[in-house]
RNA sequence: UAAGUCGACCAUUUGAUCGCAUCUUAAUAGAUGAGGAAAGUCCGAGCUCCAAAGGAUAGGAUGCCGGGUAACGCCCGGUGGAGGCAACUCCCAGGCUAGUGCCACAGAAAUAUACCGCCUCUAAAUGAGGUAAGGGUGAAAAGGUAAGGUAAGAGCUUACCGGAUUUUAGGUAACUAAAAUGCCAGGUAAACCCCAUUCGGAGUAAGUCCAAAUAGGAAGAAUAAAAGAGUUAUCCGCUUUUCUUCGGGUAAGGACGCAUGACUAAACAGGCAACUGUUUGGCUAGAUAGAUGAUCAAAUAAUACAGAACUCGGCUUACAGGUCGGCUUAUUUU
C-alpha cells in the first residue's frame, strides 16, 4: 500500500475531488490521469482519541484497504480517509461495511 | 476469623491463516518486534556543539544530622515535631539573639501600661503614694499551681511543673539526660533579608560525514594574462574574464549519531539499610508522515491506565482485576 505523505499532495486532494461521507467516515477521491497504482491517506485527529486509539484506528483501515485492493481491481486513484468522532465505537466488522458503503457510493465497485 | 497497616509481584498465554517493520539468507524461508508507567517533561547526569583569563556583584536553586550515588530537589538510617489504642504514617524542619517591616478590632495599656479594685498617708477628699492577687478587653496582659510572707501585694521565698542560660555526661552529629543559676520579655522568614552550599548556554531537528546543485545576482579585489568596443597608436578607463565574500532556490537526498549500558539475574562477601565488591550467566524494538493489525480456535481473574523516537537515575500523575508475604488490634477456639 503505497501511501500520501506530503501536504501538498493532501491539499490537492481537498481541491479538486469529489467527497463522499457516512456518519463515521468521510472519503476524498481524486482520479490521477498516469496509470499508476492506488496511494492512500489516513487523517485521524487528535479530538478522536489518545495516541492509542488513533494507531488503533489507521491500523484497521490500512487493514480493511489491504483486504479491498486484494478482492476489487481499480486503479489510478488518490484516496483520502478521514475519521469522524463516532468511529470509535465501531469493532472491525462495522467498520468494513461501512467502507464498503462508500466505496459504492463514489463508484469505485 | 474480622478490621487495619506496610511491602513485593502479575499487567494475558498458546496454536493456525493473511499482513507490516528490522535483521539474516543467493533464494524459498527464518528470527525478533512497545510500558509499569513508554505519559507529564518537574529535577539530576551522560553525549554533542557553542562560549569561556581570574575575581566581584546581581539572579536562581537547595536548607535538621549522618550515610549512599556519576549526580540530584532522589534514596537509606537517625533526631525533633504532629497524628493514631497499635502496626505505622505525615512534616518547604537553617536564622526573628544582624537589621528592617507587619500584627486588624477591642482594651487604660500590645513591648509597654494603673481604668475599676486593694492598701498606706492626710482632719477629709474627686489629693499624694504603694500594688499586678481580683475584675473587664483581647488570639496574646510580665510563667502556672500550692504554701509562706506582707499595710496591701509581688519569684519576695520554698516545693512541683514549664522555659532560658551555663556546666557535666552520652552520641561522628542532629540531639538527649542530669545538675547549678534563677524567671529580661510575643509572633511572623510560603515578609524583605542574613548565613551555608551550589549553578555557563543550547539540545539528537544536538552534531559529524558523503552526494547533488552551484542558474541568475550583489559587493570587493586584480589588470599579471586573454578577448571585445571606442581610438592613428600607446597609456588610462569600460565590458567580458579570473579570484574572494554574501545571500536565494531545488531534492522535506543519503549514511552515521542509534541501541552493550553509571545495564541486568543469581550466588557469595561487606553494611541495620540505601548501596558496594567478586564470580558466573543474560541482553531478542530502532522507525523517519513514523512498523504490532485482522480472522478463527482453546485456556484464564486478566476488562484498567495507556503507544518507544538519543540514552540513563529519580520524582509526579493515571490505573480494571488478581497473587504473595510481614506486622498491629479485636474476637473465638485449643
Amino acid at each position: 500500500m503505497e501511501t500520501l505523505k506530503k501536504n501538498k499532495e493532501f491539499n490537492n486532494v481537498y481541491n479538486n475531488s469529489n467527497s463522499f461521507a457516512t456518519r463515521h467516515l468521510v472519503l476524498y477521491l481524486l482520479s490521477v490521469p498516469e496509470n499508476e497504482n492506488n496511494r492512500y491517506g489516513l487523517s485521524v485527529s487528535k479530538r478522536i482519541g489518545n495516541a492509542v486509539i488513533r494507531n488503533k484506528l489507521k491500523r484497521r483501515l490500512r487493514e480493511i484497504i489491504r483486504e479491498f485492493e486484494k478482492k476489487y481491481n481499480f486503479n489510478s486513484y488518490h484516496i483520502i480517509f478521514i475519521a469522524r468522532n463516532p468511529v470509535v465505537d465501531l469493532n472491525y466488522g462495522q467498520m468494513k461495511k461501512d467502507v464498503k458503503k462508500l466505496y459504492k457510493k463514489a463508484g469505485l465497485i
